[in-house]
RNA sequence: CGGGGUGUAGCGUAGCCCGGUAUCGCGCCACAUUUGGGAUGUGGAGGUCGUAGGUUCGAAUCCUGCCACCCCGACCA
C-alpha cells in the first residue's frame, strides 16, 4: 500500500481515483471501462443492498430475475426508449467460437444469430414482454417486482463507480391498474431512496422532477434525487420513473377492469446503482481517505492492540474478548486487528483510509489505567475513555458520528445552493462557486439546451417542494412560475 | 468518433535529443533491532524496455506500421 493519497484541493479527480484504489474499494479491470469491485468495496455495496432490499420488501415488493439478453426486436418496440439507449448498447451477434486451424480462436461466422441480442442496458423491454403473459385481470395487479442485476452501457468515458461500462444495480418494475396508483408508486419509491441516502448514507438529497431533456427514455415523468459532491458538481443518485402506458402499449399488456373493459396497465420503474458508492465516497471523504457513516460501515469499530511482549498481548486479548462479546450482543460490527505483521501506526492509517468510523487502541498502559484510546474518523479526534461502559460509549458515539457526517454534508450542500436572477450572475456562480443554482427558467427544452451548450450546466431537477412564485427566465426573460436547480453534473 | 499525449519490474519513474544491454524511489523476500501515528539497518529477488518489422557490428534510444492506455471534446445512472 502506498503512503497516502492525492490531496482533494490539489486534483479532485486524482484524489477520487487514488482513494477508490488505495482504500481497496475497486480497480480498473482488463476489460475496457469495466471495474473489479474488491472485497472491501463489495462489502459496502452488500450493506447497501441489504438495507434497500429490506425497504423494498417492507413496501410490498418481491425479487425476481430476468434475462441478461434482450432480442433486438423487443428492444426497438418503444421508440423513445430505443433512441435513448441505442448508442450505448453492446450487441451479441454470434454464439460460438472455433479454432481456425492455425491455433487461433476466432468467431465462428456460421454461428450467426438469426436475431441479434442486446446486452440489457436496462430491462424494461424484456420485463414488459414477460408481464404481458402475467396480466389478464385487474385481480393480477399490481405487479411489484424488483431485480438485482448487472447492466451494460457502452459509455465512451468511464470512471470508477460513477460511470462504468458494466454496473450493478437494482431495478424495480411495477404494473398498476390506474394512473394514480402508478404515480403514487413512483413517488413512494423516490422517498425510499431519499430516506436511504439521508439516513443511511448521510448524503442529503434534493427530491425533484427531471425536465423533458433529462427524462428517462420512454418515461412520462422522471423523479430523481440529486446530491452535491465536495467539488461542487451534482450527482444523480437515484431515479424513479412514471412510465404511463408507454410500455404497456408497446408490448400490448392489457387487463380487464372491474367494469369489464380492456385497458392498458400503468407502469413505473426505479433504480439505484453502484454509483451510490461514488456518491458516498465523494460526499464525505477527506485527504486521509474514506469516511463511512456508521449505519453503512461493514466494520464500525476497529480494535488495535499495542504490545511489546506475548504476555502483554494475551492480557489485551482477554480484555478484547470480553469487549467483543458485548459488541455482538449490541449488534456493533467490529474488527480486532491483531495482525503481527504490521505496526500500530500503519494500522491506524490503513483503517482511516478505509473509513472505519471508530478506532480503539488498547495497550499495557490502558490495562493499568482501566482506559482505552478512542479515535473518531469523522472529526479525527482522539480521547482516552474508561473501559467501564465502553460498549455503550461506543454505541452513543456511533450515533453522534452518523449525525455529524450528515450535518456536515447538509451544511455544505445548503451553502452551495445559490439563487440568482440574471444570466451574468448565473455564469459567475457556476464559474467561481459551483453547486446548485436556483433560478427561473421559461420551461422550454430549447432554453435548457442553449444554457447547456454555453455553460455545461443542466437542470438537475425541478424540486418537488419548489415554491410557486412569479418570475422571469434568466436566459429569455419569459415568464416562469417556479425556480429550478441548475448545476454541472457527473 | 475528432484533437492532444504516454507506453521502461507490482506501482511511480530516469535514461531517448547525442545508439554500447537499464537508473532511482515505493512495494516485495530474509535476518536483526523495533512496536502509543504509515519503523530502521543490512542483504536479496524481480525487466520480452507495448508490439511487429527496418537501419546498424550493436537499438529502450533512430525509422515505419500496428496495438493499448490516459487527457480534452461529443455521449451518459
Amino acid at each position: 500500500m502506498g503512503k497516502g493519497i492525492t490531496s482533494r484541493s490539489e486534483d479532485y479527480s486524482q484524489w477520487y481515483n487514488d482513494l477508490v484504489i488505495k482504500a481497496d474499494l475497486a480497480e480498473n479491470s482488463a476489460v475496457r471501462g469495466c471495474m473489479v469491485i474488491k472485497p472491501y468495496g463489495y462489502g459496502i455495496w452488500e450493506r447497501m443492498q441489504a438495507i434497500l432490499d429490506k425497504r423494498f420488501k417492507e413496501t410490498g415488493h418481491t425479487n425476481a430475475y430476468f434475462p441478461l439478453f434482450i432480442p433486438k426486436s423487443f428492444f426497438s418496440k418503444e421508440a423513445a426508449h430505443v433512441e435513448g439507449f441505442a448508442t450505448e448498447c453492446a450487441v451479441v451477434t454470434h454464439y460460438r467460437l472455433k479454432n481456425d486451424g492455425e491455433g487461433n480462436i476466432v468467431v465462428d461466422e456460421e454461428a450467426k444469430l438469426e436475431e441479434e441480442l442486446i446486452v440489457r442496458p436496462t430491462s424494461e423491454t424484456i420485463i414488459w414482454n414477460t408481464y404481458k403473459g402475467w396480466v389478464e385481470s385487474y385481480r393480477d395487479l399490481p405487479i411489484l417486482v424488483n431485480q438485482w442485476a448487472n447492466v451494460v452501457r457502452w459509455e465512451m468515458r468511464t470512471r470508477l463507480f460513477l460511470r462504468t461500462a458494466e454496473f450493478l444495480w437494482q431495478e424495480g418494475h411495477t404494473a398498476h391498474a390506474t394512473r394514480d396508483e402508478a404515480v403514487e408508486e413512483a413517488e413512494r419509491m423516490l422517498e425510499v431512496y431519499a430516506e436511504f441516502a439521508e439516513k443511511i448514507l448521510a448524503v442529503p438529497v434534493i427530491r425533484g422532477r427531471k425536465t423533458e431533456n433529462e427524462r428517462f427514455a420512454g418515461a412520462l415523468d422522471t423523479y430523481c434525487i440529486e446530491a452535491l459532491m465536495q467539488d461542487g458538481k451534482a450527482l444523480q443518485a437515484g431515479t424513479s420513473h412514471f412510465l404511463g402506458q408507454n410500455f404497456a402499449k408497446a408490448f400490448d399488456v392489457k387487463f380487464t377492469s372491474k367494469e369489464g373493459k380492456q385497458e392498458h396497465v400503468w407502469a413505473t420503474s426505479w433504480g439505484v446503482s453502484t454509483r451510490l458508492m461514488g456518491a458516498l465516497i465523494m460526499a464525505h471523504s477527506d485527504d486521509q481517505g474514506l469516511v463511512l457513516p456508521p449505519k453503512l460501515a461493514p466494520i464500525q469499530v476497529v480494535i488495535v492492540p499495542i504490545y511489546k511482549t506475548d504476555e502483554e498481548k494475551s492480557r489485551i486479548d482477554n480484555f478484547v474478548d470480553a469487549l467483543i462479546a458485548e459488541f455482538k450482543q449490541m449488534d456493533i460490527s467490529f474488527k480486532y486487528d491483531d495482525r503481527d505483521t504490521q505496526r500500530p501506526g500503519f494500522k491506524f492509517a490503513e483503517w482511516e483510509l478505509k473509513g472505519v468510523p471508530l478506532r480503539i487502541a488498547v495497550g499495557a498502559r490502558d490495562l493499568q489505567n482501566g482506559t482505552v484510546e478512542l479515535a473518531r474518523r469523522d472529526t479525527q479526534s482522539k480521547e482516552t475513555v474508561a473501559q467501564e461502559g465502553l460498549a455503550v460509549t461506543i454505541q452513543n458515539t456511533l450515533a453522534l458520528i452518523q449525525e455529524n457526517i450528515y450535518q456536515k454534508a447538509l451544511q455544505f450542500r445548503d451553502a452551495h445552493i445559490t439563487a440568482v436572477d440574471s444570466y451574468e450572475a448565473f455564469k459567475e456562480v457556476l464559474e467561481n462557486k459551483g453547486g446548485f443554482i436556483a433560478c427561473h427558467w421559461d420551461g422550454t427544452a430549447e432554453t435548457e439546451k442553449r444554457v447547456k451548450e454555453e455553460t455545461k450546466a443542466t437542470i438537475r431537477c425541478i424540486p418537488l417542494d419548489a415554491k410557486q412564485e412569479k418570475g422571469v427566465c434568466i436566459f429569455t426573460g419569459k415568464p416562469s412560475s417556479q425556480k429550478v436547480l441548475f448545476a454541472k453534473a457527473y
